[in-house]
DNA sequence: TCAGTGTGCATCGCAAAGCGAGGTCCGTCA
DNA sequence: TGACGGACCTCGCTTTGCGATGCACACTGA
């Protein structure tokens, strides 16, 4: 699969995994591979930057958890302002994809 | 319109533009321009650069034609080993939609 | 006991691509 | 003569994902 094509669309992935619910990193990387069925490995470098960058601007807030186990997680999740961002996200996601469909199928 | 998104799929549009016949690169902007109602403006600094590596990839040629005004145009065509890639990456742009899109509209 | 594996967080330097800005040349028309 | 638009192009910046690397801990099995 083609890095670049995934550029943009990462934050995109992020926010609407969280609105389904708050999620650790190691999850969502796992959940990523799982549905896409192994084609996209969402990599940690990619994925952290963008999560830090999120709670930067206050789209998602982070707490750590503790597990059974004693060890931590730091679960991610959507906030308010995050939800509006996703919602106008997934229209410029539609309209982004529209646009180039309209020349790699010219005409109907 | 996010920049990000469009960052792999430049070559995608030119490619496809370019199937549909030889093109020069101030008309491949106007033929964008046009065709997405202004919403996508695709900038000198992003297709010469494109257009040359699809270029030295030999994926298009290029040839000058001299107007009856006497000015050149560079127009860029379409090469076999180019559809053969056009046709590549037509399937894997329907991969990555289909995939982002699962996440965006979880379920069905 | 201790090495290996899996979980889980994170950062760093690199490469690629679009962007904004700039630059050049030339024909046309006022 | 000078402004405008067509037409080509490059350069440096920023952003982003990637690969590598690092750290820390729990569990398992030799």
């Amino acid at each position: 699969m083609d890095r670049e094509l995934l550029k943009g669309s990462t934050p995109l992935l992020l926010l609407s995994l969280l609105c389904e619910g708050p999620m650790y990193g190691y999850q969502i990387i796992e959940t990523v591979r799982q549905r896409t069925g192994g084609t996209y490995t969402l990599k940690e470098g990619a994925l952290y930057p963008a999560l830090h960058k999120l709670e930067a601007t206050e789209f998602i807030t982070s707490y750590w958890e503790t597990q059974e186990n004693g060890r931590e997680r730091r679960y991610y999740s959507l906030l308010p302002a995050g939800q509006a961002f996703l919602a106008a996200k997934k229209k410029e996601w539609n309209q982004f994809v529209n646009m180039v469909q309209a020349f790699v199928e010219p005409k109907a």
